[in-house]
DNA sequence: ATGAAAGCGCTAACAG
DNA sequence: CTGTTAGCGCTTTCAT
């Protein structure tokens, strides 16, 4: 590979000359000097070393995300709308995955930390607060993304889920249902799942339908544990005539517990998802999910990093919430008992 | 952040000696020395900055990949293959997407390779041969991933297509049809698209049915142009009794065209799709489908490729070849006429 | 056993 | 206008 000696040599000018035409500062250049230069790049296909650039000027133009699962179709929706936007702005990208995994993420972040990447954007696990708090303090820029976190006062991206979910459960009120069942991952300290058991709750409280904790079925993110909860769900004395699934694993794991036991969806009972794709309509019976604006999470979480990053000072943190959307199909069917 | 040389200082020891116990060379080190130096690096939380590190070592201990759509779930799954072999092995993993463009394919490698990414994993537009036959001249590494080039012998990882086209048409085959139609996306010189045109032609010629041309659909990757392809096939005189799919999202246009010309997959026409999900069961029919080992393709052009990295002279390119496998649901009938 | 010094490829202040 | 020089943070001879 071709150094940028190379080429002042073969030009036999300095190497500060190369660097000036290679960045443009060649106001007060002759054109001949320019054009010997160019012509020496052009001959050595010269391309400068990124590594010795971001060493000199401690930045790599490469920013890191860190996600909780890689091979969730959601996320690479996500991934395709931090690439669009890494692209447009010169930016490079690294990916990892923290599979859920505080100790993984923490990792992954002291990696790409050493690695330079000038910024980090990350659907944390919650669990590093004070590794967040401490780049905070630093000023290294990080955004998060889908999981907001209270205590800490950085740019976030998130969708309102209390919306998504009040409105889904809502609609099926509308249909005339009153016992209502949920299924979602444990809460822990992630806000989408807090806020989706919230939506759900302030949809039943403000048409006065009380809550039962036994339509409230907290699944392992393992196993096929929606499975049986939906089993466990419908071989109730009074059992539930709809069910909000809160996650695209158990709207399917929902589908084929109700199959199992031998009853239908919509018939028997009516199924709200969570998320949406270009299967979903297909699915037996099509399915009505919350959407979520994926692409545009990604983008907009981007955008924002990319400009903190040019930014010295400490500016206030910005939240952007974005809108799911519902996508009515026909899983839902007025109660039949 | 802390340099070594603040660690040297603060250790009062020279800045080699720092570099050496963090390297594992010191075993001619006084123990006194060394736990001086772990103590002060431990004090200053001290993290060796790659950037430096790989400018010195002319090695980024990382690989970049190229893939033709990031929000493609059979390429997330992928993905997440490398992403487990790249952590295994120590690499940082930067990715990119060509969306199908051969100029931007061109671009992401020309911007990896400044980036010093030390081997790259592409599944290439297939346009592009001369900058990889000059990579190869330069012995840079990289792999082939899902699409074979007859012209290269360069690393690659593929699947069977032709088994997997083959033993499905074979399938159907079995079932009484003898009218099968194939849609598929522009052949261009995609490997996988002319393999699984191969095999279907290869299994209705192995059982003597001749090939009709009319039953062989070409489709544009952008618009609905599967939906148009299945009501043409349908509206033929003498229509088709079983589709053969070669793309997830074929399937799907399929069985939205077969459903607005008022018609039943499996009742009326039998459908065998291409890659399989865990949504793909609970279609409306479920689905068969030839699944292809993700996961594994990743991984293997992964490890293929730090293995390729190590070596210094050219070795011969390794092909490693995976196999597809039926899963067998309820889409497909013996023909009712 | 340890330190000094050179140098990876580049940019930018400074000098002229 | 252009070249010289001094690093960026690290590893690695080469001395001692």
């Amino acid at each position: 590979m071709a150094t940028i000696n190379d080429v002042a040599k073969r030009a036999g000018v300095s190497k500060s000359s190369v660097s000036r035409v290679l960045n443009g500062n060649f106001e007060y250049m002759s054109e001949e000097m320019k054009n010997k230069i160019l012509k020496a790049v052009e001959e050595l296909n010269y391309r400068p070393n990124s590594v010795a650039q971001s060493l000199k000027k401690k930045s790599t133009q490469t920013i890191g995300i860190i996600i909780s699962d890689i091979s969730n179709p959601f996320w690479s929706e996500v991934l395709k709308g931090v690439q669009y936007e890494c692209t447009r702005s010169g930016y490079g990208l690294m990916v990892s995955s923290s599979g859920e995994d505080a100790k993984v993420e923490l990792e992954n972040i002291i990696t790409l930390k050493n690695k330079q990447v000038d910024g980090l954007i990350i659907n944390t696990t919650g669990r590093n607060m004070d590794l967040f708090n401490q780049l905070e303090d630093e000023m290294y820029s990080f955004v998060f993304l889908d999981r907001f976190n209270d205590d800490l006062k950085t740019d976030t991206v998130i969708v309102n889920n209390i919306l998504g979910a009040k409105q889904s459960v809502q609609y099926l009120i509308d249909q005339g249902h009153k016992r209502i069942a949920t299924l979602l991952y444990p809460v822990e300290n992630k806000s989408p799942r807090i806020d989706r058991l919230e939506g759900y709750k302030q949809a039943l409280s403000e048409n006065n339908i009380p809550i039962d904790e036994d339509l409230i079925k907290i699944c392992s993110q393992k196993s096929e544990s929606g499975i049986k909860a939906t089993k466990a769900l419908l071989s109730l004395p009074n059992r539930p005539t709809a069910i909000f699934s809160t996650n695209t694993l158990l709207n399917l794991e929902v589908l084929r517990g109700v199959r199992e036991v031998g009853l239908n969806v919509p018939k028997d009972v009516s199924l709200f998802g969570y998320d949406d794709y270009p299967w979903v309509p297909l699915l037996d019976p099509p399915l009505s999910t919350v959407a979520q604006p994926a692409y545009q999470m990604g983008a907009k979480a981007t955008a924002l990093l990319i400009n903190r990053m040019k930014r010295k000072r400490k500016t206030k943190p910005r939240i952007v919430q974005l809108d799911p959307e519902l996508k009515i199909r026909s899983s839902c069917l007025p109660p039949s008992i």
